[in-house]
RNA sequence: GCUCUCGUAGUUCAAUGGAUAGAACUGCGGACUUCUAAGCCGUUAAUGUUGGUUCGAUUCCAACCGAGAGCACCA
């Protein structure tokens, strides 16, 4: 069981407040002195909705033991019990376990079918612009799985924030000078003669500037002579000054940033705003010079570096002793320009962790800058994709492109549906929703900043804890709404239920879910409880008749609503689509 | 070598200092001629080691062992 913790920050419902009220009360008329406890939900159901440690907090300096303080406050709460709460008792070590009655899960029922697409909004984050930049890919090189992860969790925590209220703009900052643009178009010139011809598919043109890379990256490493050659390739793209050069470049650029949008297409992002690498280098320069004189940087071997070791960090170099802005310099640049175009509340990069130390020397340095924008800006990582064999390489022949895995994904999925009777078009879109939803799981469903094992061979997974599992969950449940051609109708009070049902005990908790993800930056909580969830409800269908139930149906209906609601809303927060038949 | 992150079931992941450490996959065993079986039910199985703080530690602190990442002219 997901639990909720409720600082006064982080308390958005009426519940919370009701409960947190009881017990103040209880304890100033016992004259109680004040402090500061939690209310929680048990890990387990049948210790009630709620519960506080109240008494373990306070048995001690009121010198009795917390089961007979415990005693005590329940005593005292129960004078003044509202409709929403049905029983109080004490239990275990001293706690306090409230259950909610019939009549606030109906009311709550009621809520959920009456605010719709608006259920598990919240108003944290009202007012504030924020700025998110995520997928910081780089032309002519692959897209891989590592920009994947980044996509994923970007457009989620957008999406979150978005829920709470704030202004969100989504960029993206990709690298188009450097290195690997000298490495891919030495690499293409060598393959000249197999080039993509212009009718082939973009998926084809910049599998072939893959390549490209890759080849020019070995030789870089290999043979001398080519490093030099692309060297020299390097500073001519750099000033433009070929016109062979730049052909290859301005037509290797295009294929990427086409084949960038197709994938942001199918991922369902859509960046506010393309910054680019090369539109600040000299800014960056600039900076870095104006900041040596006022003591910030210094040179060191003909580099201008920042000594981070002052502030227990590393040095790292500014600008190369050849005078050429590293992309140290051209952060600092970009941050600032940034916050020049969008004067926002708050500015969010989101890269993998292998660049957390990275980080703290640059917005160090920044600080000193200006301090201002390096106050507001934040570095957010993910964890790196592992693949079984240890770190992927290009050498080795084991990256894993985004394209690749969305493909070979939908390729599993269709095989699933293949035989099913259904239209060609709706099969389509299982293939495409199914396998990105697939994908965007297991890479949402664990706290970000941790690393990913990925093993090709299970790591996608259809079943159980999966996306596709809480796809199907939503379908199911629409396809019974539909059956009964139930759409969204108000809950009538006369058709109370006559039970609580287990599913119950967590519909109500889902705007809390999406406040704590909020808060924290980590939709993972969002997926927990989705999963657990789609697990009730499937329990509740297996278990209940809902359509053909007497006096019951209107209630179930409304809950087979309700879920549906939830888990519409919480797969959108996830980034993912739900098909319209499975 | 220095810095950072991380060690939970056979595997992949959860758990705000609280009650019986949750799921999923795998294995084994079930139910159903009921609204979608990508489903449902049952079952085996875990906090790296040693200390400390605390009424209470997977969670905080220290040491050790193990894994990964970063550490001067790539992004």
């Amino acid at each position: 069981m997901l639990k909720s913790h409720f600082s006064s920050k982080l308390r958005i419902t009426v519940i919370q407040d009701i409960i947190k009220k009881l017990i103040d009360d209880a304890c100033e008329a016992l004259g109680l002195p004040k402090t500061s406890f939690v209310i929680e939900h048990p890990d387990n159901v049948d210790f009630g909705d709620f519960s506080t440690n109240v008494a373990l907090v306070l048995s001690k300096q009121v010198g009795k033991t917390p089961r007979e303080l415990a005693g005590t406050i329940l005593e005292e709460v129960k004078k003044n019990l509202p409709s929403s709460i049905s029983k109080v008792e004490t239990a275990g070590p001293g706690f306090i376990n409230f259950y909610l009655s019939k009549e606030f899960f109906a009311l709550e029922l009621k809520t959920i079918l009456e605010k719709g697409e608006a259920y598990g909004t919240n108003d944290n984050l009202a007012g504030k612009e924020i700025i998110l930049e995520y997928t910081n890919t780089n032309v002519l090189k692959p897209f891989h799985i590592g920009h994947l992860m980044g996509n994923i969790l970007g457009e989620s925590i957008s999406r979150v924030f978005e829920y709470s209220g704030a202004k969100v703009t989504r960029i993206t900052y990709q690298g188009d000078m450097g290195l690997h643009i000298g490495k891919t178009i030495w690499g293409l010139m060598q393959k000249k003669d197999a080039f993509p011809k212009e009718s082939d598919s973009v998926s084809n043109k910049v599998k072939f500037v893959g390549e490209a890379y890759a080849y020019g990256s070995d030789q870089y490493e290999d043979n001398s002579e080519s490093a030099e050659e692309i060297k020299i390739i390097n500073k001519k793209a750099y000033e433009k000054s070929d016109p062979d050069v730049n052909h290859y470049y301005d037509l290797a650029r295009s294929w990427s940033l086409e084949h960038f949008e197709e994938i942001y297409k199918l991922l369902g992002t859509k960046f506010d705003h393309y910054y680019f690498e090369s539109e600040v280098a000299e800014d960056a320069l600039k900076i870095v010079n104006e900041y040596v004189e006022k003591g910030v940087f210094e040179k060191s071997d003909g580099a201008i570096v920042f000594k981070g070791e002052k502030y227990g960090l590393h040095t790292r170099v500014f600008v190369s002793s050849q005078g050429l802005p590293m992309y140290e310099a051209k952060d600092v640049a970009h941050a600032i320009r940034k916050y020049k175009e969008y004067p926002v509340d708050k500015s969010i990069i989101i890269t993998a962790n292998e660049q957390d130390d990275y980080f703290k020397v640059m917005l160090k340095a920044l600080s000193e800058i200006d301090s201002t924008v390096a106050g507001k800006t934040e570095h957010l990582s993910h964890g790196m994709l592992r693949v079984p064999e240890g770190k992927m390489s290009s050498r080795k022949g084991n990256v894993i492109t985004g394209e690749s895995l969305i493909l070979e994904t939908e390729e599993s999925v269709r095989e699933i549906v293949k035989d099913r009777e259904l239209p060609q078009e709706i099969k389509n879109q299982i293939a495409e929703f199914v396998a990105v939803s697939a994908i965007k799981y297991s890479v949402l469903r664990q706290a970000p900043g941790g690393n990913i094992i990925f093993d090709k061979s299970k790591a996608i997974s259809f079943e159980g804890d999966s996306g596709p599992y809480l796809q199907y969950t939503a379908v199911r449940a629409n396809s019974v709404l539909e059956k009964a051609d139930y759409k969204n109708k108000a809950m009538s009070f006369e058709t109370m239920q006559k039970e609580i049902y287990k599913i119950e005990h967590l519909l109500y908790r889902f705007p809390e879910i999406v406040l704590r993800a909020s808060d924290e930056k980590s939709p993972h909580y969002i997926v927990s409880y989705l999963m657990e969830l789609a697990s009730a409800f499937n329990g509740f269908y297996a278990n209940n008749k809902i359509i053909e139930a007497g006096e019951e149906t209107q209630y179930r209906l409304g809950i087979t609503q309700a879920v549906h609601n939830i888990l519409w809303n919480g797969l959108y927060l996830l980034g993912i689509r739900v098909p319209e038949r499975m």
